[in-house]
This record gives structure tokens, C-alpha cells and sequence, in this order.
DNA sequence: TAAAATGTTGGGTA
DNA sequence: ATACCCAACATTTT
């Protein structure tokens, strides 16, 4: 479901302690906290195992929240080794923080107990949701491109990284191994922003295209960050960015820079939206 | 009722 | 190896 800025907004609000959805009370933030017990109702979500979760998680302090691509990561405080609890949201996975006392959701798959009373819970009504508990960070997510919100993500890196792909650009930008974090919406979002279309040819990219599209891709992250990530349903009924979207869903409305009415196609099974205008096929480049 | 949904993975094919 | 297609995962919503 979220995707880069969605998820950064979630372990900023968590880091903080504020409710990461309207309704939701404030809380004491996790930082500092040790796990005390670990409860589950579909171990299938649980990697490598429930009981690895189970039996080695508690006695665990709590000692970072962050992010890389889409997934969060819990820094644990261990003397011997680095271990760490990373948790992928998937389409419909929710993060909450309340007290133990409060009766746990119908689609509350784990509850991490906490020495003060509070439990940190994964609600996710698909069940496409994944819990992680390593040593080697590099393990779930070794395989993620560069963060493209970082220093590292610069012009030369991404023009080199297109300069070994032919596919299209859409499908290109959904491939987590290629750039972490962008997801249907962002790479939508990006591609109008850059006025490229979706179905370019990674390699066929002129320089200035290329400037274009790493500045578009920054943009359109920074954005959905800036407005808390965006809403679309019941799945994460926070953030503020779909009243902002360009193109994401708009089909049929007029495109804010040539009025061109947005169009929608499906590419590799995702619905994709575009202004056939600003975003003209280059007849040459284009699968 | 059918279709679609912010995501990934594994299998098959060329 | 790369690209591309499809099915699968499981549930809710329109």
C-alpha cells in the first residue's frame, strides 16, 4: 500500500509518538521501549518463522525507527550482534500504537508487547503484510536500488543505472531493485511531472530527460511528503496528497498544464495514468 | 456481481 | 541474462 513517503511519514509519526491516523490517540513513542512478548495470528506474515519472533524478539529494546524503501526498520538494542524487526505494510498494512487494555482490531495479525503497557500493533486486513526479524539488515533489503530522496541518488548514477535497461519506464520505475520506494502512484506522478511517457524505452532517455526525470522523481516524493503522504481509502486514511495529484487517478480531467483529458492504460497489470499530450510517445523510443 | 485496489514474488516463455 | 506476461497471495470497497 504506501509507498516511500507514505511509510517515512509513518516512522517519523511513530518516532514521535503522535497517532499515525485521525482518530487514533496519542502514545508514549516506542523509542526505548523493550518488547515483552510477542503475539501473532498468521504466522504465514512472519519471517523466518513465528516462533523466531516469538522466542527471541522479547528482551529486545526498541533503539531506532527508520526506513529504507518501503520497508520500516526497528534498530534493536543487542550487545552481541546487530538484529532488527523490519515490517513491510504491503497494500493494506497498518501501524498503531495503543494501550494493551484497548480491544485489538479484527485484521490485528501481531502485537508487540512494550514494558510500559503499550503494544505496537500490525493491522492488515489483506494479509500481504511481512514481519522480519534478522541480524543482517542486508538480508530483506539488500536487493533495493538507491534511495532516490538521498545525496547518492544524482544524475550520473541514475543515467547509468537507465543506460542498462530496455523496458519501459513505468514498470521500470515499480522495480524495487531499480530505484527503492517508488510505487504506482509516485511513478505516475514522476512520469508526468518529467513529460515522459510511461511506456519509454529506459535506454533511449536523452541527457536532459534524464535531469528531467530525477528532478520529477525527487519532486514528487518530496511533495507526497510534504502533505503526509496521500489518502486513498480505508487502507491508509491519512496525509493529504490526493487532493494534489496530477494524474494518479484524474482520468478524464483536464490536464493542468495543456487541458488534454488524462488518459488511463494498464501496463503490466498496473492501472497507469498520463497526458497522451505533455507525454507524447516518441514513435521511436517507445515499446 | 464484477472489478479494482498505494505490492511483491514465483513460474513460464521467448 | 533480460524482458514480459500471468497467476497468486486475501480482503474490502464501489
Amino acid at each position: 500500500m504506501p509507498e516511500l513517503p507514505e511509510v517515512e511519514t509513518i516512522a517519523r509519526k511513530l518516532r514521535q509518538g503522535q497517532a499515525v491516523e485521525p482518530g487514533f490517540p496519542p502514545y508514549p513513542t516506542p523509542l526505548g521501549r523493550t518488547v515483552t512478548a510477542v503475539w501473532l495470528d498468521w504466522p504465514r506474515a512472519a519471517r523466518p518463522s513465528a516462533d523466531a519472533l516469538i522466542h527471541t524478539l522479547p528482551g529486545h529494546r526498541i533503539d531506532s525507527i527508520s526506513r529504507r524503501g518501503k520497508y520500516l526498520i526497528f534498530g534493536l538494542h543487542s550487545p552481541a550482534s546487530e538484529r532488527h524487526l523490519l515490517i513491510h505494510l504491503k497494500m493494506s498494512g497498518r501501524l498503531h500504537v495503543l494501550d494493551a487494555d484497548f480491544p485489538r482490531e479484527k485484521h490485528v495479525h501481531f502485537a508487540f508487547s512494550l514494558d510500559n503497557g503499550y503494544e505496537l500493533r500490525f493491522n492488515d486486513a489483506r494479509k500481504f503484510g511481512r514481519v522480519y526479524l534478522v541480524d543482517d539488515l542486508d538480508a530483506v533489503t539488500g536487493h533495493l536500488g538507491p534511495e532516490p530522496l538521498e545525496e547518492a541518488f544524482t544524475l550520473k548514477v541514475l543515467r547509468s543505472l537507465l543506460a542498462k535497461k530496455s523496458g519501459g519506464l513505468k514498470a521500470l520505475l515499480l522495480d524495487q531493485s531499480f530505484i527503492a520506494g517508488i510505487g504506482n502512484i509516485y511513478a505516475d506522478e514522476a512520469l508526468w511531472r518529467a513529460r515522459i511517457h510511461p511506456l519509454r524505452r529506459a535506454n533511449t532517455l536523452q541527457d536532459t530527460e534524464i535531469a528531467a526525470l530525477r528532478r520529477a522523481i525527487r519532486a514528487a516524493l518530496r511533495d507526497g511528503l510534504k502533505h503526509g503522504g496521500a489518502a486513498i481509502d480505508w487502507v491508509y486514511p491519512e496525509g493529504r496528497y490526493q487532493d494534489h495529484f496530477r494524474v494518479y487517478g484524474q482520468v478524464d480531467k483536464p490536464c493542468r498544464r495543456c487541458k488534454t483529458r488524462i488518459e488511463r492504460i494498464l501496463v503490466g497489470q498496473r492501472s497507469t495514468h498520463f497526458c497522451p499530450t505533455c507525454q507524447l510517445p516518441d514513435v521511436r523510443h517507445y515499446s
